[in-house]
DNA sequence: TTTAGTTAGTTCCCTAGCCAAACAAATGTC
DNA sequence: GACATTTGTTTGGCTAGGGAACTAACTAAA
């Protein structure tokens, strides 16, 4: 695809042929099956054309002709559909308590989904290098055996990733100045496909993208809702990391003076009023990183049964989100703001007061035609969405290469 | 150029041509004088292409060749400049009581600037297009009358507007769905070049992108000091405008739920506390929109006296507006926010403040790498915008027409 | 069972436009 | 004056998209 972001680089017909290829790629992922004419007549490509480009993607593998025919008037179409078979995209979660390891098929259909536990929060990057090392070795020999390429591998950080790959701080894990993906690689001895390094919420914001109900959104911003509230902001069809790569720190921004104090020191952050540590303060105010989850469990358990007091806490948290999300859709106008991590078990007591307190705000006519959803990925956004950030490199135009 | 925004266009060869076309004058206008060679040095385009390239521009006269060579060992260079003579852009902007309409040329030089006094605030949409009508015609014919093309016509307006144009919501002028585009295209007759309009936040953010001091950033935040705060979201070296055109209305992200009334009805806006108003709600509370001005000078006087409450104002504005720009830098992590409008006459008593409190607040190292600057080019820089937007569709490679 | 009609996909040729290499032009240096 | 150096043009080759004609494979109707 030929972009041109600074510095607008020359173009010449390879960029042509790569954005033609990643047209009708993209074209039978949204619509398969399709016929070589369906591709033309939507694209404006001439059939000739399409028939050449397709022609190049059954050669890579990555379309596969079915024998299945539409019988209507006229000579049958031969129906395409992309190949899941012959390649696989590896994405990986580090986290607090635990490693996630998925890979996809060009499809984003789920081919594994491996979970270990691994202490981040006390470990060094360099025994998170050596942990998730072998976790990616099985998965790839799992994909080997199953004759499956490999087109690269992503890992999402919680914390920040500049835009060289190296993470710069990863407060949960106690990390800094960590180049993960080139020890990562190391580790792997030349593996022979690319490995990326980037934020969770920005790869979750991608799989959202590429993947959720809303994948024709081209503006969307994805909210995690862990300890710390990051989020991760496609817009005009693609992730925007801003200078060094250090956007969607939105757990900071301050809402309240007087509010409580935050574990950065300041007063009254988003993530201070409105993180999962603002519910968990005071339904367990000492719950471990690794109890979390069964923590969170417990306040479901309790709003189902009615308790006011947590009822009027979640209530509290869900106006405090609203007011930060209304920040978010004043600032940015996305089509969407998808509420991720544990926001999504605590959604149905936190969303009506958010959406109340955010369309109040926000100052655009109809609220900018933003709306307050929440996220179906589960808390397998941030692994799916860094296997996704290998198929968009796939998608724009760098394919595998030929047989 | 060739772009892969919401359902990716195929490519053919006129893209490649209109792509490299546009590197070429842009090169140019960065670069200029320089010469064929330089130009293929410096772009990777072949040497054989960057003469048809330049044979083109020089043809539709964005070029021009200039005698003078570089006397060096080897054949003298031909030198190249952007032809200024033939083309001219034109921006206009209405506002609460004036307009004004520049017209630049190719280079981005000033080639008039008028302001007429114009009751926009007591006016409807209509009698300003009147007015813009009268303005924009006299624009044309003096441009004529240099014999230059005019390129296109752009409207700055201080209000919300809607992806395809029209002006959803201008509180301060008090409109509300205007097609001030159409209506001054038809006011002007059938131009013969399109008429555009924007929001004056957006258009300003371009004026710095294109010609302000930190032009090579592709990631800026603009933010006018007027009595609404806004702000101009630049992106990977584009504009983005959100989903339906109303990124940007930072005025209203709450800083303090206990904070002054803001107009808009809710507390503690960053508009209510450091917008412009917060300052006159001071020192002149019933100035009239008119007299904003001259409020102004006398805030600036009495700063520069030292008076002591003014100093203390300055500075509780000034630690509002950090907070306000901590949570843009955050969110989007530009590489600089440009302090715009009444911001700059102001800023010796504010900058330092706001830039103590904006990196006290970010996240990320370093600040991310994000300084707060105050624009130097004056209250012209949204007018100057609608002139740069007309030229950035010329640099995207929608030449005009061979003669 | 023809025959006509319709749609799908391929083939052939043309053209745009990039690149590489050779070459011509214009200068400085020894 | 021979040679080196740099600029810009010319020529030829290649890639790849577009258009039109053609073949293929089916349905429908006579």
């Amino acid at each position: 695809m030929i972009t041109s972001h600074n510095g607008p680089q020359p173009a010449d017909f390879t960029d042509v042929r790569a954005t033609n290829l990643a047209v009708v790629l993209r074209f039978v992922r949204e619509n398969a099956p399709c016929s070589r004419a369906d591709i033309a007549a939507s694209t404006g490509l001439n059939k000739a054309t399409v028939s050449s480009l397709v022609a190049d993607l059954i050669d890579r593998r990555l379309l596969r002709e079915t024998g299945l025919t539409e019988h209507r008037v006229g000579r049958p179409a031969t129906m395409l559909v992309l190949d899941g078979s012959p390649y696989a995209a590896i994405g990986i979660e580090v986290n607090v308590d635990y490693i996630t390891a998925v890979a996809v098929d060009l499809k984003g259909e789920e081919l594994l989904n491996w979970r270990r536990s691994f202490p981040g929060g006390t470990s060094s990057a360099g025994q998170a290098v050596v942990a998730m090392a072998a976790l990616a070795r099985r998965v790839v020999s799992r994909m080997t055996k199953e004759a499956r390429q490999v087109l690269g591998l992503t890992v999402a950080v919680p914390g920040l990733v500049d835009v060289s790959g190296i993470v710069r701080v990863a407060p949960n894990l106690g990390w800094r100045d960590a180049d993960l993906a080139g020890d990562l690689a190391k580790a792997l001895r030349d593996p022979g496909f690319p490995v990326l390094v980037d934020n969770d919420a920005n790869l979750a914001a991608l799989a959202e993208h590429r993947f959720g109900p809303h994948r024709n959104a081209a503006n969307l911003v994805y909210v995690t809702g862990e300890v710390g509230v990051g989020a991760g902001i496609v817009l005009d069809g693609r992730l925007r990391r801003g200078g060094q790569g250090y956007s969607g720190e939105i757990g900071h921004i301050e809402l309240d003076p007087a509010g409580p104090t935050c574990r950065c020191g300041r007063r009254g952050c988003l993530e201070a009023v409105a993180g999962i540590g603002a519910i968990l303060a005071h339904t367990a105010p000492d719950a471990s990183p690794s109890e979390l989850e069964l923590e969170i469990d417990e306040v479901v358990r309790r709003a189902r049964n009615g308790e006011r007091d947590i009822l009027a806490l979640l209530e509290d948290v869900g106006r405090h989100l609203g007011r930060g999300m209304a920040a978010v859709a004043n600032m940015l106008n996305p089509e969407v703001v998808i509420l991720g991590g544990y926001y999504v078990p605590l959604a149905p007591w936190l969303v009506a007061c958010a959406e109340e307190e955010m369309y109040g705000r926000v100052l655009a006519p109809g609220g900018g035609g933003c709306r307050l959803e929440v996220s179906t990925l589960g808390y397998g956004a941030a692994a799916l969405g860094a296997a996704a950030r290998v198929l968009d490199s796939v998608d724009s135009g760098r394919l595998p290469a030929q047989r």
